[in-house]
RNA sequence: GGAGAGGUGCCGGAGUGGUCGAACGGGGCGGUCUCGAAAACCGUUGAGCCUUCGCGGGUUCCGAGGGUUCGAAUCCCUCUCUCUCCUCCA
């Protein structure tokens, strides 16, 4: 959500970075429904400090025992009742119109991130490894996984439909893996808290990051009115949500292993073989909750983190600064880090890093509190600044490594970094055997 | 799922219709004292919004939302969360 003493300083500058979004400039009605809000203010609590002084009186009278004066004083004061109701009811009604408004609106683009319409306008920033050359035509993970008896899209459609699977033996034990390894790592060198989380949540907390109120089509939604997180974004920025945080506990470092889920809705006829695209996925989420003057740090910190996972299973990435036009709602500046997929011949999206600036701290009232600089005074409370990037998503990551380290003879070869995650074995058989 | 209790400031905890943003205690910060520290004592210590060049003024907030009233932390209703007991249960 954007701050509107912002727009009221530079409503110019505002409507330029909303072009950049391909949007219309909506400072002038803002700005209209901004005025409109403070001149109810301003006029009903008018009334209400009138209210206030006269009903002290009210009860002066009272407390003296003057009947006669207090009857006179409670006419006069119930005279503007409905006038006072009238007018609170109308300032809320503005107030709410203009946050109403103001959520609707998407991130303004930092000023170092590149113009364009889609992804074919990303920029890339840098390329890691070299992609491995085969001798053979190397295969999609679905039919290596089908092959070897450990990827099931028949089953998993009996049970759910289109858009889900099921593993089984070392596919599901290499699925496994691979969380434990990139929760490892996030904890032991990179220093981030683990957290466990539910990825059932309220209302209140979809707002808050902004998958909400625009983007409800692309999530699930429980009989009872709670949503199925997409992401653990959600509950992990939602942590800090109504808090005002103590300058010393900044930066806040969090990784979490959870489900997601995703309607995908819109995205019918894309990458529909195979498990690049779910509607149930893990995926280890990493966020960061700082100080405003520490996210662009904080943002190469994580892409960091991301891009160390990808080097230490020696899978060979990209990674591009998403233009305008591909950039998410809540985002001021995103990485995208795409891993090679030698079975399609393409880089593909495996995780996605951003900051958000004090955009969700401003919906969810996060904020922190500088400490006293010598000679007492605590600073006031500011917003915090949240960023969230995928460290990895699992199911891709698992597609990653068997397209990478396939065989010509259908077997495919484990990371070394796995290897203690997965018993000691270093392959998956053509028959899916570990060895 | 059933029954009960309760949500007050950084923390504990008073407050049952008026002068309560809120006693008291603790903590934090500043000061006095001290070579320094401790102790003691004194002072200070919430957030949002509107207005003002500024000083300041006003207003709202005692889990959330409604209601009653001239006036609500205090009364009523709904919701929500926490705790205890029972039931069930991975």
């Amino acid at each position: 959500m954007h701050d509107i003493r912002l727009i009221r300083e530079d409503a110019a500058a505002f409507d330029a970075a909303l072009a950049r979004r391909k949007l219309e400039p909506q400072s002038a009605s803002l700005l209209a429904l901004d005025e409109k809000r403070r001149a109810l203010v301003t006029q009903s609590e008018t009334l209400l400090a009138e209210r206030n002084a006269a009903s002290k009186q009210v009860g002066a009278a009272k407390a003296k025992g003057d009947d006669a004066e207090f009857e006179r004083l409670r006419a006069l004061v119930s005279e503007n009742k409905d006038k006072i109701a009238a007018l609170e009811a109308e300032t809320a009604e503005a107030d709410a119109a203009l946050r109403d408004a103001l959520m609707q609106l998407p991130n303004l683009p930092n000023a170092d991130i590149p113009d364009g319409a889609d992804e074919a306008d990303n920029v890339e920033d840098k390329k890691w490894g070299t992609p491995p050359s085969f001798s053979f035509d190397p295969k999609q993970h679905f039919d290596l996984g089908e092959a070897m008896g450990c990827m099931d899209f028949e089953t998993a459609g009996k049970l759910s439909g289109a858009r889900f699977m099921l593993l089984s033996g070392a596919l599901a034990r290499l699925h496994r893996a691979l969380a434990q390894f990139m929760l490892d790592t996030h904890v032991d060198e990179n220093e981030l808290t683990e957290v466990w989380t539910p990825v059932l949540v309220r209302d209140e907390a979809m707002l808050g990051t902004g998958q909400l109120p625009k983007f409800a089509e692309d999530s699930y939604r429980t009989t009872n009115g709670w949503w199925l997180i997409p992401t653990a974004e959600v509950t992990l920025t939602n942590t800090v949500a109504g808090e005002i945080l103590e300058e010393a506990a900044l930066p806040r470092r969090l990784t979490a292993h959870t489900q997601c889920f995703r309607s995908e809705a819109g995205s019918a006829g894309k990458d529909t073989r195979g498990m690049l695209r779910q509607h149930q996925f893990e995926k280890v989420e990493m966020v960061t909750i700082c100080k405003p003057g520490e996210s662009d740090a904080e943002l190469e910190r994580m892409r960091g983190c991301a891009e160390g996972i990808l080097e230490a299973l020696g899978l060979a990435y990209r990674t591009v600064v998403l233009c305008t036009g591909d950039m998410g709602f809540g985002a001021r500046k995103t990485y995208d880090i795409e891993v090679w997929m030698p079975g399609q011949d393409s880089y593909r999206e495996i995780s996605s890093c951003s900051t958000c600036g004090d955009f969700q701290s401003r919906r969810m009232n996060a904020r922190w509190r500088p400490a006293p600089v010598d000679g007492g005074k605590a600073g006031k409370p500011e917003y915090v600044h949240t960023l969230n990037g995928s460290g990895l998503a699992v199911g891709r990551c698992l597609i990653a490594v068997m397209e990478n380290g396939q065989q010509e003879d259908g077997s495919i070869a484990i990371p070394q970094a796995l290897k203690k995650y997965m018993g000691g074995a270093t392959r998956i058989g053509a028959d899916g055997a570990l060895t």
